[in-house]
DNA sequence: CGGCGGTGGTGACAGCTGTCAGCCGCGCAG
DNA sequence: CTGCGCGGCTGACAGCTGTCACCACCGCCG
């Protein structure tokens, strides 16, 4: 029997996951969670075999609550259910040391496959980003990634700064170090072509 | 016996979403599409009691489905089950005669119940936006939005221009306008806020 | 008819953006 | 120790952005 906890914040798509993995007699879902931080207590507190997550979920992400299960030496394996097919999630995935990585894409019958499989100590990645995943690698400095985040939400060079507490001229030059890594034109490709390769 | 077509794009989603309502002995699955364009063949070959579908598909949208439903005359009821709160969407829909709006949010349980509700002629609007949509209209005109959109991709007021066969000048001017019909300081705050509303 | 709103335009101005060259200080490999 | 790279900073410049005032045309409502 393979005891699984279910963390994933849209209510409506947790039941239905439970719903298609309570049909499947070796598995036994013992916990949900609808956002990181109680996944991390069940996690704690049930010593499940697997753990099922999303990446982006309210307080602690997918890819963080991995990143725990490892420095805290769990048994848990994790397996990442994800809408977003980014090479850099995988990659940050991989880092911290997840068995699985799918997406919500797949046919449903792969889900429970992928269970088993890592439950045998085996693996379950996504083929199609498996090949993309170690191709292009993010160019990007933290600097430069903080930036840019903070520059996708609208702020100006200036109010950057701000917050970062840099002057709003080094702002200035990370952006455009940024933009010419990219090889994109201003400050908005940039973050749109970073975010959309989960370099964020 | 309620029949329905079930329409959605994430594989595992629409199979979790399947599996779901197959628990319910008063529902009838009847045939799942993964586009728009599939889900408007099955709608005419089978012609299901109700359609449950997402918003955002390949092809044609949920919207744009809805709108088709109502063209046609179609007896088939449709309940839009989606990602995305934003007040316009649910306009929108209301407009294209649907009767059931329901998030990925809520509950699991919720669904089967808004689905017999839904067939018994009621309508199933999620409470927390139904409030909401009535409220701030969208405020922009035409020429406002197509320019905010390719604004919101990252192309300048002169690339804009040539794009719409309008002068720089007068691009400008409509981000400025819209800039200060949303009250926010520049043209990535425009875009971010009429996309998370719905308004794009 | 007059007025109003949407569309399309001009010119001017301040301030922001993107680029570049160059400077400083720190830590680390040779 | 010297030198290199990196993070951070500065100043200057051209070009883009956001704002404003003002103009013209159309169509529709009262």
């Amino acid at each position: 029997m393979i005891r699984f906890v279910l963390a994933e914040d849209q209510g409506l798509v947790r039941g239905a996951l439970a719903a298609l993995l309570r049909l499947e007699t070796d598995l036994q879902l013992v916990g949900e969670a609808s956002d990181g931080e109680q996944a991390w207590r069940l996690l704690r507190d049930l010593k499940p075999d697997l753990l099922v997550t999303d990446i982006e979920m309210p307080g602690l992400t997918g890819l963080e609550l991995a990143q725990r299960v490892q420095r805290h030496g769990l048994a848990t394996r994790v397996v990442i259910v994800t809408t977003f097919g980014r090479a850099g999630y995988l990659r940050r995935a991989l880092d911290a040391g997840v068995s699985g990585y799918l997406l919500k894409d797949a046919p449903a019958e792969r889900l429970a496959d992928a269970l088993r499989t890592v439950h045998r100590g085996g693996r379950a990645i996504d083929p199609e980003l498996a090949v993309e995943a170690w191709g292009e690698s993010d160019p990007l400095t933290d600097r430069e990634r903080q930036v840019l985040r903070l520059a996708g939400e609208g702020l100006g060079a200036q109010e950057i700064a701000e917050q970062l507490n840099l002057s709003h001229g080094t702002v200035r030059n990370y952006l455009s170090e940024a933009i010419g890594k990219l090889g994109v034109g201003n400050r908005i490709e940039a973050y749109r072509l970073a975010h959309q390769k989960g370099w964020l």
